[in-house]
DNA sequence: TTTCGTCTACCGGAAAAAGGGGATTTTATG
DNA sequence: CATAAAATCCCCTTTTTCCGGTAGACGAAA
């Protein structure tokens, strides 16, 4: 039997993964804990073989988390577990030194298989983490370089004001503020106010 | 007993909720789902009194199918569930008609609590969210109220579509979208698309 | 000094949005 | 069934944006 330890302050999800492992063969529940610091305590008299760490803790953070009990069990494994699905999460909680990611909508099957896998020493990947991993390209948004004017213009934009009202607003020409619009726009690589707006609030180029 | 049916598309969560309430002598669970159109396919021939809803399901939003479920089942009393403690979540899931508001770091005795409060038809508030809808008011600005198909063409106006590439996009004609974007217009109180792509982001109407 | 970037300003024309109506058909609901 | 609300479609005019240029002034950097 594999031994497993779980870190989550959710009593609801602690509960949730003793219960769909409760008539496991192969795993075993042999303890739990609702923050980090408790779980570094408990460890030292638990002997776990595999670790379940939630992401979002009261006291430390999981990646946090996961590093510290790496130094300390250097033995243990340890699987992150979250809701989120955002590659950075998964990333830095391998590189913490965990042997898998696991998102808290996986199913009892691949619970287990992430537990067996682990234990075994090897890399788990949920179907989903690992296709957010091997995604194409990991997104470069490429975000413009604005000049202090164009940043000026983009905020009022934004405002709803048109190039009359922003001209007004700054002593220029309405024609010039067309021109930094048709610069802005070039720049976002968009075809509209709309879509650049948009953008910008994103990559938050302006401020709300 | 109190028959409470759980939508969650996390099997953890609904696991442990199981699991918590499996001893209890009032509430007996009578079903779960995993989505919001098979909840809401389920409880026509299930009969259930309260209904944990999670905020956030793969299909429909938790305060979009609570007042689905309010408008399809009256009777029905609801409680949302998540992780998140953001007034505004709070507020607009009270707002759609649920009943409580509950975190999923929920004792056994909190969960317990919930779901007889609603039943008796009384409001439940957890400490932390009662905590957070007692603190200052960080002002509502009113949100407009905006249709399905109002929603679905501001999406793609922010997305920087015209009204003809939308109106082919939605198989309707350029006028009927037309008509949406004033109305849209007009509902936000802004005199551009720029102004209204900026409020529907700043106030989560839309997505990324 | 020459080049480069930025800010400024301009032209003409096409395309789209904004503003102001009105009207009809679906659809949900009492 | 009535009726209200949503969704659809239509007309007109004005305003604004979008697109393709060009081009001078100025300061900083090469």
């Amino acid at each position: 039997m594999i031994r497993v330890f779980i870190i989550d302050d959710h009593p609801m999800v602690v509960e949730g993964i003793k219960s769909l492992l409760l008539h496991s063969s192969i795993v075993e529940i042999c303890g739990d804990a609702q923050d980090g610091h408790s779980a570094l305590e408990a460890l030292k008299s638990i002997e776990a073989e595999v670790a379940l760490v939630d992401i979002n803790l009261p006291d430390i953070n999981g990646i946090d988390l996961c590093g510290m009990l790496k130094k300390q069990f250097p033995k243990l494994k340890i699987l992150g577990l979250s809701t989120f699905k955002e590659r950075s999460y998964i990333t830095r909680m391998i590189n913490a030194g965990a042997s898998g990611y696991l998102l808290k909508n996986a199913s009892r099957e691949e619970l287990e298989d992430a537990i067996k896998t682990a234990w075994r020493g090897q890399l788990y990947m949920s179907m989903e983490a690992a296709a957010i991993l091997t995604k194409p390209a990991p997104e470069t948004p490429e975000l413009p370089m604005l000049t202090a004017r164009e940043k000026e213009v983009l905020q009022w934009i934004a405002e709803g004001m048109t190039n009359i009202e922003i001209a007004e607003k700054l002593f220029i020409s309405p024609l010039t503020v067309d021109s930094h619009r048709k610069n802005l726009l070039a720049k976002f690589g968009v075809k509209n106010t709309a879509a650049m707006v948009r953008f910008a609030l994103e990559y938050k180029l302006i401020e709300y």
